[in-house]
DNA sequence: GGAAGCATGTAAAGTGTTACATGATTTT
DNA sequence: AAAATCATGTAACACTTTACATGCTTCC
């Protein structure tokens, strides 16, 4: 059997959602787990071309007029497979890069005021997260939530908070810095 | 000028901390910011000859009798473009890639059962992070705090708080799925 | 009639990870 | 004597992002 990746599991897990076309998986992602594991036009197409190689997915002609379109169907073998990754323990180790905390480890180079400019724009940059998955995201995946698909809506929750906290964690900080003034080195 | 990415500022970061080899830039990175801002000695290695040949950094031999090794030293052009970076504003948008909770948005595909199994393997993955972090990474910093660099502490505070928040979440989480009763699909 | 969105793909560049290769020194 | 650690690098592979390329359809 062949190996799979997280990305080959999204377009599965997407067409089992009832997402149909390439397209659709794309922007189904962008308003869905983008902020966990987004993709791209450029990755979907030949993934779902591979996983049509490996049997995975059946593809078939959905073509609305002059406008050319692919449905595709997971097959018994590609539930399978969706399913016993689901099933398998978690490898990856548990990383969060990001490089607005990068340079708040090298933030000791800056003057207080400076370091406060760059937290506040890493706190800002949460917040706006935080808002884009609780005002965007969170609303589409409650109506799933009434049909029995409950984890869209955790996820989603689970985004808005932990972003939450960071922010505050941030604001926090902030006044911090703002009170204490800055230690000599040395 | 040339381009620099975040690899290139981690470099020039760890060099004005103090680090001086590229082996100890490696090394200090595992006890460090690995959580935010992974490398490897093949990135290490490369990286360092090309901040050299931009004249960002100097080298010179370090050798211990028949054991090579290169110093590096940052140049004026090298602190001005750090600096000049943290300053800048963070462009990259904040995402949090990662496989675990990928699988946990499909995971209505599995019996609660297994859901339950999912969500205390993610779980189990940020308590084991938040533990390398609060006992290998946080007490490594708190000397540094002393001596007036102060961000190192911070960061690894912010990921230790972070990762116990998730934790904590996701308990949550697994007594809520305990509790309810799985609903009817359609 | 123009803009936005639907729809599919290829090519190239950039970035990151894993495997390979070598040898010295220090610690157990 | 063996294992762990110090030290530096190359090569191959995997993965992601950006740019390019094309054309239809629907909404304003």
């Amino acid at each position: 059997m062949v190996k799979l990746r997280p990305a080959s599991f999204l377009m599965l897990g997407m067409l089992r959602l009832g997402v149909r076309s390439g397209y659709a998986i794309k922007k189904a992602t962008d308003i869905s787990v983008r902020f966990f594991w987004p993709t791209s036009f450029s990755q979907v197409y030949p993934e779902l071309t591979e996983l049509e190689q490996n049997g995975l997915v059946t593809r078939r002609d959905d073509s609305h007029g002059a406008r050319a379109r692919s449905a595709y169907d997971v097959t018994e073998d590609g539930e399978t497979a969706l399913i016993e990754w689901l099933r398998s323990p978690v490898t990856t180790p548990l990383k969060f890069r990001d490089e607005g905390v990068l340079r708040l480890y090298f933030a000791d180079e800056l003057s207080r005021e400076e370091q406060l400019r760059l937290v506040w724009r890493i706190r800002e940059r949460a917040r706006a997260s935080e808002l884009e998955l609780r005002e965007n995201i969170l609303p589409l995946a409650d109506p799933l939530t009434g049909k029995g698909i409950a984890f869209p809506g955790i996820v989603a929750k689970l985004g808005v908070d932990t972003f939450a906290y960071v922010e505050q964690w941030l604001g926090r900080l902030e006044a911090e810095l703002e009170e204490a003034p800055p230690q000599d080195r040395g």
